[in-house]
DNA sequence: ATAGATGCAAAGGGTTTGCACTTGA
DNA sequence: TCAAGTGCAAACCCTTTGCATCTAT
């Protein structure tokens, strides 16, 4: 992936203009009004370019397929909303962890979801 | 899912006796042993229906297809060891998520995922 | 001009379903 | 006995891959 094309400018575009984590079919739906007969495997091939790049990171959320948000906004965790079924970011993990862990048992990392509404969805 | 046949035994059985949670080919290979000939639609049959009973729940890791384990074991969460990728069971929960929901947005559950090593693979 | 990128369609991997056969009650 | 349950194979859904075509450089 060296080349900027229509379709990956259109992918970017969709990423950065959400500002949530989306999943490929997402991506596929809206970059498609800006890269007109996009292909589904073209989106797929994208998103792991960028991935490798380092533009892009997973989110994965349990029981869900992944989604993909931009890289480099540090530890952070997400909420996801019953009503709408979208994915925030959320700041901070003041929590200690280590407390539960059994003896002998090494923590190296940790994954937090949060479930409920969105402001919009609880209104 | 009235009948007490020799492959719902042997599904049953290796989630007793593992005690912890296991994905349908881990019941698979190992009900297998129990019960010659065993499908592995039988399998996914019989977690669905065992599910439908409350006899089992579903453990649902990021990025991980899902595993099952026995119900009726209350609010816990689940650690999985780096090293031999098998999942265990937590106790407690102290921490007051809350305090990182936005404003506006009402939290409703959570879902949380400890990853380390085990006492064995520490070693 | 030309290697990289794309779109389509076929192939994969895990889960579900249709159907004839088997079996528990 | 006979409907619930099973095994097999085909169908599905999402993701990846092969290949001919297109295109950014």
């Amino acid at each position: 992936m060296e080349r900027n094309t229509i379709q990956r400018r259109a992918i970017c575009r969709v990423l950065e203009e959400t500002g949530r984590p989306l999943g490929p079919p997402e991506i596929f739906e809206e970059a498609r009004r800006h890269a007109k007969g996009l292909g589904i495997a073209t989106v797929y091939r994208t998103i792991k370019s960028l991935l490798g790049e380092g533009y892009l990171q997973p989110v994965e959320l349990p029981g869900e397929p992944p989604r993909y948000e931009r890289a480099g906004n540090g530890h952070h965790h997400h909420f996801r909303c019953n009503g709408c079924h979208r994915v925030f970011d959320l700041e901070g993990c003041p929590f200690a962890f280590k407390q539960i862990v059994p003896k002998g048992f090494t923590l190296e990392g940790h994954d937090l979801t949060l479930l409920g509404r969105c402001a919009e969805c609880a209104a």
